[in-house]
Order: structure tokens, then C-alpha cells, then sequence
DNA sequence: AGGGTCGTGTGAACGATGTCAACATCGATG
DNA sequence: CATCGATGTTGACATCGTTCACACGACCCT
């Protein structure tokens, strides 16, 4: 956007992951072009291949992170926000359940950054990693008593999955229309499957 | 493949379309090309826009399709082979498991068409319609008294979203490298979730 | 049989993409 | 102050999706 004074651009890595991330927010992954967002910034194409050296895949390898970074960071809000109350165990399934619901809320509002998180990933980052978030949710209800031990074996990945699935369906997939209540509505039946299920 | 002879083609839509799954088979939705896929049929890429007014995305729809048909009819088929026993509940458990065993078993077989399948949807088509299979598998749970009328709405979305997921999650997310055994380890953990939840 | 019509395929062109190699410029380091 | 490495530019290439004017030919109608 803003135009450019110096030869050099200053930090040309942060701005075309910042520009790749407000794309990828609208738009999606297509929305994400190296020749598109380097002229944004008032830069040449070639400018970009300099800090990712594997070309656009790199770049979007970035912005997923971001995306996952966030999503991250959306759980543990949404987990810290639940009023702790004088029993452990209802207090660990209702931090479970929160953070499903905010996987969901998440994804609803950023459909684009959803996309590129899930197609761009070269695994888990300490401090953008979603499903480590959700593990320790298991791990509370286990330590709460609510799940039996023996059962913590991929439990975190069916629900996961099942949460995943969810939230790609709701917005890539074929219940892409469907009105508000009835979504919440299948939000809450998923919950309320993982929950007893697990 | 095979060069023509005539000026014109005979069938070139079946043949681009036969031509898209197969490339799409191996390489994806990436692999789907206009331009390719006319050039390897010997015909120019104008061509194909006769039979595909509105150009690759039509063409990715009906690859899609047939992707959808095929498995549907995988889940067809795996829940035919389920042997009856004598209680009918019983079979209806076995055979929903069985759906799931098989949405996950085509997914992991052609991931590439599944891919295709997932993010070129243009609704239910009669003859192509895995989610109708699920539904179906849903009735008979309720039928035979496994499921409760009042825990039937959206019972559907929660099971084909902890499916779907996994199998996304397995072929194109972080859970890509799994080994085999592992593999069929969350395949059942997350069909037990299912069952036992819903 | 002859002639027209409409479905089908061709050729060339346009703009945009990702990518690369050769060259230019700046800033920091000796 | 000179040099050198990091950073950005220019220009080019192949490929992509798409469109338009044109060419072919199978079939129908008289």
C-alpha cells in the first residue's frame, strides 16, 4: 500500500506476510499472489524470491503460520474466559468444550487464513500450534477424572477430528449456507458427541 | 492419450472428464489443467470450453462428481458386505461403522480425487451423494432403536464431520505421516467416539 | 441430391501467474 | 574510504485460463 522512498524496503519478509495475510482473509489462498502482493507493496515480483527461497509455497507456509498462531491463541483466550467453579471435573469439560466452540468461532471469521493454515503446513510451532492446545484440554479432563486413562490414547485426535471436520464443512464444505441458529445448533450436537463419546 | 483421426472427437466431455479424474487421481485438484488435459487428448484448449461453458471450474465440478459417485458407492458397498446377525440392532451399529470405516478407506485410496471432491461441490446429486448414504445409516439406527428420535436431529452432520475430519486430517493435514497402524488406531478410537456419543 | 445450419474443433492472442538469471544499488564492515 | 554482501530491479520464459474469429463436417430439410 504505502508507497516507497528508499531503495531499500526495510522489512520486506514482515510486510508481504502481513499484505499475504490480510489477502488470505479475503480472498483465500487464491487471493495470495507473490506478483499481486509484491506490486501492492510497490515492489518487484523477483524482490520477494530474496527472503522465501522456495518461491510462493514459502510464503504461504507463513501466512498458515499466522493463521495458526492465531487460532492458537483464540482457544486459549476462549479457555481462560470460563468462570472456574467449585467442581474441577465440570470445570475441565467446560474449558473443552469452549475451546471447540472457539475452534468454530475462529474459522467462521477467517474462513481465508482457515484455508491456507489447513493446505500450507510443515508442522507444529510452539507458539502457533492449535492441537497442542487442545491436548492439554485433554489432559486436564483426564486429570480431572472426567476421562479414564486408558482412553487418552487418540482421544485428542477423534475429537479434533471431529471439531476439524466441523469447521471445514461449515465453510469450504456443503453446510457452507447454512443459517446461524442451525449451525450452532450442529455446534453444540458435535460438542455434545465428542463430549459423551470420548 | 490416443491420437484422433476424425476432425472431430466422438465424446471429448466424457473424455476430458475421464481424463480429469485420472489426472486428479494422481496430483490433485494442481494437476486438473485445461490446457493439459486437452493437449494430451490431441485437441486444442478452446475445445473444451464447448463443454464446459464456464471453463475449469465446470470441468473440476464433474471430476468432483464422479469422485462423489464413487464414494458413495464405496459406502454402499461396505455396508452391503456387513453380515446380518440375528439382532437388528447390533447390525445397524455395524453397519454405520462400517460407512465410516469406508469413507476414511476411499479418502486414504484417492486422496487426490477426494481433494477435488471436497472443494468443488455444486450440491447433492441423487446418484452421488455420500452424506444421503450416511443419513440412511442414521435412519437405521434410530429404526432399531440404537439412537433416540430426539437425539436424530443433526446426529448426521456430527458423525460425517468427526469422519470427514479425520480423513482431511489424515490425507491432507498433520496427520499426513502416520503410520498405518497408528492410523487405524484413530480410525477406530474416533468411530468408537462416534458411536458411543452420538 | 443439394444446400444450409449448427455443433464442434482450430489458431492466435491477451493478461496473469510463478520463476529465474543478470544487473544495480545500498549499508555496513574492514 | 573501498569493498562486499544483502537487497531490489529488469527482463525474460513457460504455463495457465480465457476469448474471439474462423474452419470443418455431420445432419436435416427441401
Amino acid at each position: 500500500m504505502a508507497a516507497r522512498t528508499t531503495y531499500h524496503h526495510g522489512d520486506l519478509k514482515a510486510a508481504l506476510v502481513d499484505a499475504g495475510v490480510a489477502a488470505a482473509s479475503e480472498g483465500g489462498e487464491a487471493a495470495v499472489g507473490l506478483n499481486r502482493l509484491a506490486a501492492g507493496l510497490g515492489v518487484s515480483a523477483s524482490a520477494a524470491y530474496r527472503h522465501f527461497p522456495e518461491g510462493l509455497e514459502d510464503l504461504l507456509v507463513a501466512v498458515g503460520n499466522v493463521a495458526r498462531r492465531r487460532l492458537a491463541e483464540r482457544l486459549a483466550l476462549r479457555i481462560s474466559e470460563v468462570a472456574p467453579s467449585q467442581d474441577a471435573a465440570t470445570d475441565a469439560r467446560r474449558r473443552f468444550r469452549a475451546s471447540g466452540r472457539a475452534y468454530v468461532e475462529y474459522v467462521l471469521e477467517e474462513p481465508g487464513l482457515f484455508q491456507v493454515a489447513n493446505r500450507h503446513d510443515r508442522g507444529r510451532l510452539p507458539d502457533a500450534d492449535p492441537f497442542g492446545v487442545l491436548e492439554s484440554c485433554i489432559a486436564d479432563l483426564v486429570s480431572a477424572g472426567v476421562l479414564d486413562e486408558a482412553r487418552r490414547p487418540d482421544a485428542a485426535t477423534a475429537a479434533w477430528a471431529a471439531v476439524h471436520g466441523l469447521a471445514v464443512l461449515l465453510t469450504e464444505g456443503p453446510l457452507r449456507r447454512l443459517p446461524p441458529d442451525r449451525r450452532d445448533r450442529a455446534v453444540e450436537r458435535t460438542l455434545d458427541m465428542v463430549e459423551a463419546g470420548l
